[in-house]
DNA sequence: TCCATTGTAACTACTTCAGTTATATTGAAA
DNA sequence: TTTCAATATAACTGAAGTAGTTACAATGGA
């Protein structure tokens, strides 16, 4: 299966919102619905685990409530944003438990473990290497044409 | 999200029938589920892939029906199991289309697909460094406590 | 011909995900 | 103090995917 499309969307966020970040203002979650292509609410859901991970910043009540980033997108990685927004473990184990009297289905969980944690590190660090600027700039490439 | 269970239960199998390898014989379907502990139904679907990918040799009818591996288990890598059984790509974009009228939401994707497409390759070539053979060695050093 | 086994379809239960609706809460500005 | 634009959150829906079960047709060696 796949990382899911939360990462994505709060990718985009997060994209959106340092291409306005020179206006230093808080940004409304419909406001960024419009470019994201959902809803306020799902936003708001994926903005709260951003704004707990300290990537951005939220105002409240008021006229000049919303959202803006917490620090400057160099400084923000993709790494960051994916253990922000993703919880689990990316290779899932068995469902049902393997026969502990057989010497594979005894072995083999920690063997996956170790093999799993290792893939898991070599994806994350991967991701480590890439900032929210750098998508910035590859998105106005891309969108230029 | 995770990469589904089904990989799991893929390489438990290898694991399994390299650890039987000597034997040179075909071993049917629930034979093999005693020791991962889920249904014969289900790993027949499984093994179909991994047949279809030329990983296991099936034999059909008669008495000695049932599945061996199609090659020795050094040569069998944890990434040539995860294309077999993984069709999805590892990362998902958005599930509703993204404003093209915004600069954001018109560049974002292709931007996105390109840092996708190489993490996706990083997890890959880890894959490819290991074999069911490592796996079985593993296996055995953890069933051994 | 027998029969152990695979191949496959149909169905269920469960979970997760994205999206919607509705309501309470916040807090700057008038 | 009131207003009101916005967030916070819960409850619900629909859709999709996963794993597991049951049932039955097809295979092919003995």
């Amino acid at each position: 299966m796949a990382v899911v499309s939360r990462y994505t969307i709060a990718l985009h966020i997060l994209t959106w919102l340092a291409y306005w970040v020179e206006k230093d203002e808080f940004f409304p979650s419909d406001r960024i619905a419009k470019s994201v292509g959902t809803s306020p609410v799902f936003l708001r859901r994926i903005l709260g685990q951003l704004a707990k991970a300290g990537l951005v910043l939220v105002q409240h009540g008021g006229t000049g409530a919303g959202w803006r980033l917490a620090r400057s997108p160099e400084k923000i990685s993709l790494l960051d944003v994916y253990e922000a927004v993703v919880q689990t473990p990316l290779f899932e184990l068995h469902h049902s438990q393997p026969n502990p009297g057989c010497v594979i289905g005894h072995g083999i969980q920690p063997a996956l473990q170790r093999v799993y944690g290792d893939s898991e590190e070599t994806l994350k660090r991967r991701l480590a290497q890439e900032s929210i600027a750098d998508l910035v700039a590859s998105s106005l490439e891309h969108g230029k044409r």
